[in-house]
Parts: C-alpha cells; structure tokens; sequence
DNA sequence: TATAGTCATGATAACGATGCCGGAAAGGGT
DNA sequence: ACCCTTTCCGGCATCGTTATCATGACTATA
C-alpha cells in the first residue's frame, strides 16, 4: 500500500502552498497561467489522484449509493445492471449487499451502509421482511432512499415497480381466452406483496370472467424451483386438477413444468401453464413457456434515476411512483387456439 | 441529510475533551469508570455512529473490496454470493461493478474502484481483456489483488480457480464412453483462458483415445443461449456431421440443445450433449443435459478468504493458486449406454 | 500622487476521529 | 517532607482536501 501522493507534495515540490495548488487543479479562476501549468505537468507526473476520502470528509458525501437486494437471480441482476448502469453514469458507485431473503442479514446490510455513510439507499426487502424499523431508520437519518421491485405500502418513499396486478390479469386472461377453465395459482411466499399483486390480478378476473375462485387451486411457495415442483404436483395429484397453471415465476413454472412432464399430461392440451419475468430460459423449455415480462432492466434504470433525482433536487417526492405496465409473451406452453 | 452527532457534541455535552470520549468509547484502559459509563449512555441516547470516513482518512484503510466481474450470470452470481458471505463476516463491504464483458468499461472501473481507495481487488477479467495494464497499475499501487475464475497469466497474483483442463477432460473421456466418435466442441470467446483450458483438456482426450482432431468440430461463440444455437446449427448441417457436442458452458448447451432439437435428431441416440457449469437450469431441461460442476459458491468463498489473508498478513502470496477440481454430473442428454 | 481595484497567492480553520505527550491530583513508601 | 507511581484527563498534531479570509504587488483612475 503505497504513499500516494497529495497535494502536499506538489506544493512543496513547486514551493507554492496548497491551497493555491488546490486551486489549479480544480481550474479555479484566480491562479496564475504559469503556475497552473506547472502544476498540472507536476500532477501528471507523479501520478497524482485526489483522496476521495478526504473529500467525503470535508463535502459529506461519498458518491455512493447501497443497494439491498435478496439475491441476485435473473430478474434482479437484470435491475442491478440496469441500475449500475446509470449510477456509473452520474459518477457514483453502487455498494451491492445481498440479504439472501434473510430479515436478520438485511437489517446487518441496512447498518454496515448506514455507518459507511452512503448517500442514500435504493432497496428491495426480503420475502422474511415484515418489520420496517431499519428502514424508518433510514429515513430519519433523512438519506434517500428509492424501493424497487418489491415495495412497501407502509413506507412512504418513492417506488418504481411493475403493475404487477397488470401482470396477473393478463396472464390470467390470456388463460382464461384459451379456454382453460380451472386455472391454478402458483404463488410466492405469504407477506410478499409482488406476490399478493399478481394473485390480485389473477382472481379479479376470475370473478370478471365469472369463474369461481377455489382457494384449493392457489398454493404458497418459495421462488425455487424444487418447492414449485413438488407444489404442482400436489395440484396435480387432486381429483378434480387443474387444466392451467399460473406461475408467479419463471422458476416456479419450469418447476411446474417437469410437475406435469413427469404425470405425462400433455401440454399444451391437456394443461397450460404461464410464468412470470420472462426469463430467456422460458424460449428455451421444451416446451417453451408463455411469460410476463417484466421490464426489469428499465425498472433498474428508472430507479437509479429518481434516485439521482432525489440527490440532486430538494423536492419532496416521497409520492413518486413509476410503474411499467407489463407484457405477454405467449408462448408454446398456453397456445392451444391457433 | 442529518447531521450526525460526533464526538465533540458528547464531549461538549459532559465537558470532557474529545480524546477522553473517544478512548471511553473505545475501552481504552485509561479512563474513569463513571466517566466512561457517562459517554457510553449519551452515546447510546444521541444513537452515536463513529464516522467510517474519518477513519478511513486517519488509518488508510476503508475496509472495502473491489470487486470487477464481467457479469453477473449464474456462476458468477453464485461466486459474488460466496465473496459477498465470507467478505461481510470479516467486517468488510464489496463494492462490485459489472464490466459487462467490455474492456473499456472494466478500465473504468478499475480506476474508480482504485481512487475511492478499496483496500485491494478482486477479479475476473472481461473477455476482451488482453491487456492489463490496469491490473498492473494495482499492483503498482501496492494494493492486494486476487484473481478468480477467469485468471491472466502474465499477471503475478494469487488466483482461484477451477482445474478446467480438467473439466474439459472428464466431459470428453465421458462422450467417448459413452460411444460418441465425432466430438464438437462450442468453444467461447478465442483469448479466453477458461475457455481454452477446457479445449485443451478436450483435445488431450481426444488424442489421449487416439481420436483425431477435427478442426472443423470446434466453433468459438461469445456466451450467448442464441450464438450457441447458431453455432450448433452450423455444425448439425455439414455434410460429416457431430454425433455429440461438447458445451463449454450451459448456456451455449442450452443453445445447442435448441439447434438439435429443430433439427429432429434424437437426444442421447443420434447425438450426445454435454455442457459446463452444473446451472440447476440443467436438470430442468427436456431432456436434461450432463453438465460439469465447477464449485462457484467455494471459489467464491476461497478467493474473499485468501483476499483477506493478503489483507492480514505480510507475507507474499502471489504464487498461491487454490485449484478447484471439477464433477462431472450424467444426465439424459448423455447416457446412451446404461 | 493618493486611492481604489484587480490579481495571484498564502494562512488558517474545518471535516471527525485517533495517538502521543504531558500534567494534575491522589496515594504510597521511605 | 519528599519523591515516585498511578490514574485520569486535556492539548495538539495528523489524515488530505477545500473554503474563507487576508496579504502583497501592481495597475488604473481621479
């Protein structure tokens, strides 16, 4: 770990004080030509950066925002990109910490940022998340803060998320004009409110479409596709199954597709099935699965520009909420009128 | 943005000096013990937090890990996650940034990561990289530096990796067992070493069964689901067609499986297929496709452990290599032989 | 020629914490 | 009564940078 060198050195080297080197640098108006010159051929020598820390110190910002997600499969590494991508933009690096769905390794994430004074914060809560203290936190430390993907009703901050009921009527719609009848939910864990948005959206038109809702029909699962598995085929076993399956996640449904490979029922015919994220691997299934897309790159991008919005204006827009409608991709799984 | 409370205003609030505050809070040994208990309370009360940037100023160490990949797919998810575990318990924070395969990006990267002053580097280059100069400005800099997964040569550093000679072998040998004769090989991006590694492991099987090499069979794509299907298919259309097709990762199998299935050859009878990466995607595919297990959370996990050692101790390590060996895992895609 | 007005530069404090040194007060031993 | 040790605490410098104010020299104007 090497000296670097600091302003010091050049004003010491060039007999001239900091401060007047300081300003050089920064191309500061009243410096002499020559001196900034020189200065700057010195600087370049020796290779000079400046100490960012010192800076932070004095400016009170790190040009650094932290980023809280619960894992980092597709559709969040899709938003991280998304979010990186514009945060690097605008000269601040992203601080990603993983709670990996755990509440306890989220609010550990929360402080290790907090005292690492990040300008603000940008999250997405794990499913275990049920209590908000560490969040309130940081809103009374009055940091920034944007939540994605999966939001909180009882925070007020701004939000950028998916129409996620959206999601759920179209998936279920687009079911339903196929001519399934008994259309089955897979859905994800009990307090997620993604989950609960695109359930929402499913049994909203159910009753549109005067179809009765038979709560035997709706399973709650971990994203994964082992649990999404064994939960089809419990749906699959019952007397009076399912004929469609609904999936509140790619990775549900590739579960639930070799669920229903393995009774032998045939798909398109026999059963449907729909996912959600639209996660590539869905074009490669066999067969391939109808899916939500969900946008989740824009979704990234929007983000990490409220977020910079919220730095750099004073306005109050703990109100703001961006919400990308989603899209259908049908698919070979639920193509049964042609 | 609050102002946070410091150690004057508690030192100020009990009319002690701010070095008294600062060794009470620190349970240095030479302090009053009432004295202490005072700090401690109004610090708890005033919901005190050290400033992490004065101190970094002060001891030149912010307690922070770089971290550049070129993506973040499965495996390397699974590695950051490995970092990410073994980085948090040992009191440091990852910044990671997404090189997003482009050379450029990385250097930029690099040198934002090196000026906000992490205490050292990990990496795994991008596929355009073949020049490291950045690289060796941190050696420069003096700043501790382990490479994992995608590793450089001519870069002197303590590097984790998968033994992927090895990898290419048992894939190899396990098609030739299995009766394959004419073996393809999806090869990634041509100055990858992953990628070569596992084609020279490839190669040595082939001669080692004294099968002879045809260039032909070997098509380099980037790492892409739809590059593999087309590189696939342009082997499936030759006159003197593959009977099994070696992927170097799962994506390109996965692609590959695509190209196959189009063409209406039979999955493991007319060819076999084997891809690399053990992506529990694998299993899920119809049929599902042999894969080579390369161990990305404990690379992950070895590279933030021999970082920290780097870290801790003085000792030199650049000629420490921890070499990980792969497991090769037969599914449908590859058992003609029972 | 006196006065004000540039221009280039230097000195100092500040950001928040720690570490070293020194000093006052209290106690113990001779 | 003296000295020495402990115990506890304050003062000051330091990390690298910028912001504010001050200073000196020179120029322009009345």
């Amino acid at each position: 770990m090497e000296r670097q060198t600091t302003i010091k050195d050049i004003a010491l080297a060039l007999r001239l004080s900091t401060s007047t080197v300081s300003r050089a640098l920064r191309d500061a108006p009243d410096v002499g030509e020559e001196t900034r010159k020189a200065v700057k051929a010195l600087a370049e020598e020796l290779d000079y950066q400046p100490n960012k820390l010192a800076l932070s110190l004095l400016k009170k910002q790190t040009n650094t925002i932290g980023l809280i997600i619960p894992n980092l499969d597709y559709v969040l590494a899709t938003m991280v990109k998304g979010i990186d991508e514009v945060a690097l933009e605008a000269g601040y690096t992203v601080m990603v910490c993983q709670s990996d769905e755990s509440f306890g390794r989220e609010i550990v994430n929360t402080k290790r940022l907090l005292d690492s004074l990040v300008d603000g914060f940008i999250i997405s809560v794990s499913s275990e998340t049920m209590i908000f203290d560490h969040i309130k936190k940081i809103q009374q430390k009055k940091k920034p803060l944007v939540l994605f993907d999966r939001t909180i009703n009882s925070i007020t901050a701004p939000r950028v998320r998916l129409d996620n009921v959206e999601g759920g009527r179209i998936a279920t719609q687009h079911l339903i004009d196929q001519g399934y009848k008994r259309i089955a939910l897979l859905a994800g864990p009990e307090n997620l409110n993604i989950s609960n948005e695109r359930m929402e959206g499913y049994l909203q038109t159910l009753k549109q479409n005067k179809i009765k809702v038979d709560k035997n029909l709706i399973i709650h699962c971990d994203f994964n596709q082992e649990y999404g598995k064994m939960a089809a085929k419990e749906l699959l076993i019952m007397k009076n199954k399912p004929d469609a399956i609904f999936a509140i996640s790619d990775r549900l449904a590739f579960g639930a597709l070799l669920a229903i490979k393995e009774t032998g029922l045939k798909i398109p015919k026999d059963i449907g099935l729909v996912g959600f994220n639209n996660d590539p691997m869905t074009k490669l299934m066999t067969p391939s699965i109808s899916s939500v897309e969900m946008f989740a790159f824009e979704i990234g991008k929007a983000t990490a520009k409220i977020f910079l919005e919220m730095i750099h204006s004073e306005t109050d827009m703990s109100d703001k909420e961006i919400i990308f409608k989603p899209k259908l991709f049908v698919r070979e799984s639920s193509s049964r009128i042609s």
